[in-house]
DNA sequence: CAGTTTAACTAACAATCGTTAGTTTTGTAA
DNA sequence: TTACAAAACTAACGATTGTTAGTTAAACTG
């Protein structure tokens, strides 16, 4: 089956690109990590830019399509928020490599790849945003500035891949447990 | 005076470097933006990685000091928590496009450099972990996983480089305000 | 077993990389 | 104006980059 040996390239150049950046990795760099030569990766896949765009897009899709469901479903702010915030734990503890390419490297992306990512990427900061003001206009959250609430929870999330291994112990619901309790309740 | 140039330099890459990572900013790319060729920098700096240097350990000394100092003052582990947040915010502004290449691509920097970055980020973070850690023991802060409490401030104040631009009218002591009252209060 | 596809290989390409050497221009001080 | 230093230039280097062409060995399919 050629799509195995295909994701097999994706999930090793994911690994390095975290550890280096999409740029600072070579054809060769990845080949070596399986054991091949540069060239045969050719026989998979298109180019590096289709790594990239592989790894990037479908995780970006995740994110996206999961939002949009939370803000179809009914349910005040705070539940969406709540909600909000264990989706992208899930989705981060699934995808830990591909999204420090998203994070890092989303603007290597070429043509209409990158152009996608940036609407995906729009649409779902105002989601977002969507409900953390309807959380102030309900009063459920505090009337401060809606873009320092969305810039703070946000920036969390989105470094959480990063932490991901430091966890270590710490349960997957003990830290959406915590991390919901934090981010909404403070720490006082 | 070769310092002049130096730093000019040094200032034009970090904008580079902000925009697509220190690996893929050339070193033609650095002469281009000053209207000068990629030999003449070789008359100011020794080469690309004094560039990255300069501008990463220069900035890390200061997040060092700064909470060295902050720890060494006497006050409550709220008190100190708060001080660290303001500081950090104050050399965010003052150092973004830097701050951008100590986040992002510090793992280029060589030898000794690499070790001593290493070394500062381990010791402001566990300045960091020992506020933490007072506040819960004195009470003043919820006992939640320290860690949770660590990753989730922690992050929000190192993407701040990439809110600063978009925060626009917000004005530096509001925005201290705000950010100080949603990580530590929460937001409801 | 024969035929065909899959996936590896070697070799090489044009482009670009960081950097050096040697030279010329520019600016300043006597 | 002459002398000197600072800072630009041209040209080129060896290494590495992503990628292509052509070939060979292994693995299915009839």
């Amino acid at each position: 089956m050629k799509h195995n040996r295909k994701e097999e390239i994706v999930i090793v150049a994911a690994k390095l690109f975290k550890e280096k950046g999409y740029s600072a990795v070579s054809m060769r760099d990845i080949a070596q990590q399986m054991d091949i030569k540069a060239a045969s990766l050719y026989n998979h896949i298109k180019g590096k830019q289709e790594i990239l765009s592989s790894l990037v897009l479908h995780v970006a899709r995740e994110f996206t399509n999961s939002t949009q469901t939370i803000t179809s479903q009914d349910g005040t702010a705070l539940q969406r928020l709540k909600k909000l915030i264990e989706v992208h734990i899930d989705i981060t503890l699934h995808h830990a490599d591909a999204i420090a390419a998203l994070n890092n490297d989303w603007m290597h992306l070429d043509g209409q790849d990158l152009l996608d990512f940036i609407a995906m990427r729009d649409q779902y900061e105002e989601n977002f945003r969507n409900i953390i003001k309807q959380g102030i206009q309900t009063q459920q959250i505090k009337a401060k500035e809606p873009e320092v609430i969305l810039f703070s929870i946000l920036s969390t999330l989105r470094t959480l891949y990063l932490w991901n291994e430091k966890r270590g112990k710490l349960e997957v619901n003990v830290l959406k447990k915590e991390l919901v309790a934090v981010l909404i309740s403070g720490i006082v």
